[in-house]
DNA sequence: CAATTTTTTGGGAATGTTCCCAAAATTTAG
DNA sequence: CTAAATTTTGGGAACATTCCCAAAAAATTG
């Protein structure tokens, strides 16, 4: 008994039947005589009879089941993307299979290999940091399996994408800082790599050009993401002969690492030095102050991103025509920058 | 081309040799010419062959893989988990499925059946607080699938456990309360479905004995985990004719919102009311006054709950002895408790 | 150089399912 | 009651791979 799992062959012996039938019957075939079925799926049922999808994947070649790489998922941001694709996904019949590559690119590799060898029948990207060489998704589309960035894309593969308006939000938020009267503004920008990094860096320096304010490369830091380094350059901004009066921040936790920085050196918010970060994670509505941040739909993207998937994955039939879509980003202004 | 994936027997064809040949040179197998090795190597690589991993499951009848089930994953701690998990598992070669059910019963069972159709080798579980009725994991069981619960666990199921020491954590945050002084505790609980709940009413409930305290049933008031709710049942204690001067709450996202609460009230922490939590989120020491809290070590949760699942996958020739895991939780002290 | 050993290769079964086509059983019509 | 039509069932191929066993090729030995 142990390690069988009963097949149709089991209840198809057991009941004097073929395979055939048995497999007419428990796929809801029409051409099966009710009381057939009914022995077949009452027997089923008592020998926990489970279809083996392995089998099935094998012959159709389809999985009905889609991947969805992620650098990380401990913010909440990819998670709640996940969410918003896993629903679109699942009332479209497709399961989920979720790899974090930890922000490391060898991984990110190995998880795209073992997806195309568990032939998933589509990707949802995001890619790490690190990546720049991007093979391992080429595969992919050379072999016709659909693949869908998002938040993080890469602009040189003809397929569809998702993101949000990153350089629209950037605008608006450094633009919204010099309205509240500040005029040497920071930038605590992501890594080059990352095309939403570069996006909102423009957006912060054509908002600094449309009100005529100086653009200071000593107030630019690029860093890779993690806080620690963040925590050293706010002290690096703040060290400096004219420490800027306001901060532009890449992301939420960035921002947050910042306002922990300027609490304890004892700086108030906004008067001395106002904070606006991005993404709107949940945490900044609860710090003191709130945090000012450009936030984004986030579940909306995780829906559209399975959207386009699930288009490109229909109409296999004719020439498919990649599709990117914006989203838009709204400013929620809170006390780290709202003038008192 | 399209939907055609290259497989052992193209190379074979193309080379002229058969398909166990190539099988071979591809899988490593020592009694292959070196020269007819590197042919197929160089030839698989230029056609972008990648193995099928559906066919050799179906053949070995295991597929590498484990299903991971957790109600939700928006908080840090399941993220956190699965991370812990999936290191231990990677490491054994094991890939990993997530499944979430978001708090859905329903969405559990079906999500179960997903996985057991998939034929994964193995179950890590933290089931829904909807769930009652555990038949849908019986199922792995009866079929000799190793089965582990970590966090939210059935009590019924002889299976192997992970879980922090509920009660003592309870206990302990309870007698701090007392200690600093707190002599009237409500207890903001869990549903009386999850079994870590009740293990933190019953440290909550010991404690005050222990002390010679009252316990008052309108101090306890057990709730389904939603934030809304949370919010009026705060609100409905600190109406109170006599309100408590302190709160223990089931989780730290229950504690946060006694927090906007009391704070919006203008009463002081924690000399009004103290607060104290369960499970270190983040957040907690972010928010003002930092939260008191019970914490956990979450990544060490994940990493048991897979070593003991390994240990059962790796013993399946004679009988297993299912293991139960307590790891130990350590008290916290931040402002919302600290007395002043 | 034949005989033996060793290395390398090929053929076929097996995994669990669906689907097509033919065969058998049942129903309907005349 | 037979013939035709319809319903129901069975047999086998196909999916991609591994592994066992036998066959072929190469290497070694006397």
């Amino acid at each position: 008994m142990k390690g069988h799992q009963t097949t149709i062959i089991d209840i198809a012996n057991a009941l004097n039947l073929s395979k055939s039938t048995v497999s007419r019957a428990l796929t809801g075939h029409p051409n099966v005589k009710t009381k057939t079925r009914e022995q077949v799926l009452a027997l089923a049922a008592q020998m926990d009879y489970q279809r083996n999808q392995l089998a099935i994947s094998l012959l159709t070649s389809q999985t009905k089941t889609i991947g969805i790489m992620v650098p990380e998922f401990l913010s909440f941001f990819f998670p709640k993307v996940i969410i918003g694709a896993q629903e679109v996904l699942a009332k479209a019949g497709y399961n989920v299979v979720i790899c974090h590559s930890n922000e490391s690119y060898e991984t990110e590799m190995a998880n795209a290999r073992g997806l195309l060898a568990s032939r998933v029948d589509g990707l949802l990207v995001s890619h790490t940091k690190e990546t720049r060489n991007f093979d391992h998704f080429r595969i992919f589309e050379r072999k016709g399996i659909p693949v869908v960035f998002f938040n993080r894309i890469c602009e040189d593969m003809a397929v569809s994408k998702v993101t949000v308006d990153d350089y629209q939000g950037a605008f608006r938020a450094v633009e919204h800082l010099i309205e509240t009267g500040k005029r040497w503004i920071a930038h605590l920008a992501g890594p080059d790599s990352l095309q939403n990094s570069r996006n909102r860096l423009n957006g912060y320096l054509d908002a600094l050009k449309k009100h005529d304010l100086a653009v200071d490369s000593s107030l630019i830091i690029s860093y890779d993401l993690t806080l620690d380094k963040a925590n050293i350059y706010v002290n690096h901004l703040l060290n400096l002969p004219q420490p800027p009066d306001a901060l532009f921040a890449i992301n939420d936790p960035t921002a947050i690492e910042a306002l922990k920085v300027i609490k304890a050196r004892g700086l108030r918010m906004p008067d001395d030095i106002a904070v606006v970060g991005f993404s709107d994670d949940p945490i900044s509505a609860l710090v003191e102050p709130g945090l000012t941040t450009v936030a984004q739909p986030v579940t909306e993207i995780g829906e559209q991103a399975a959207r386009l998937l699930l288009s490109q994955l229909q109409n296999d039939d004719d020439r498919f025509e990649p599709e990117t879509v914006v989203l838009p980003t709204y400013l929620i202004i809170r006390g780290s920058s709202r003038p008192s």
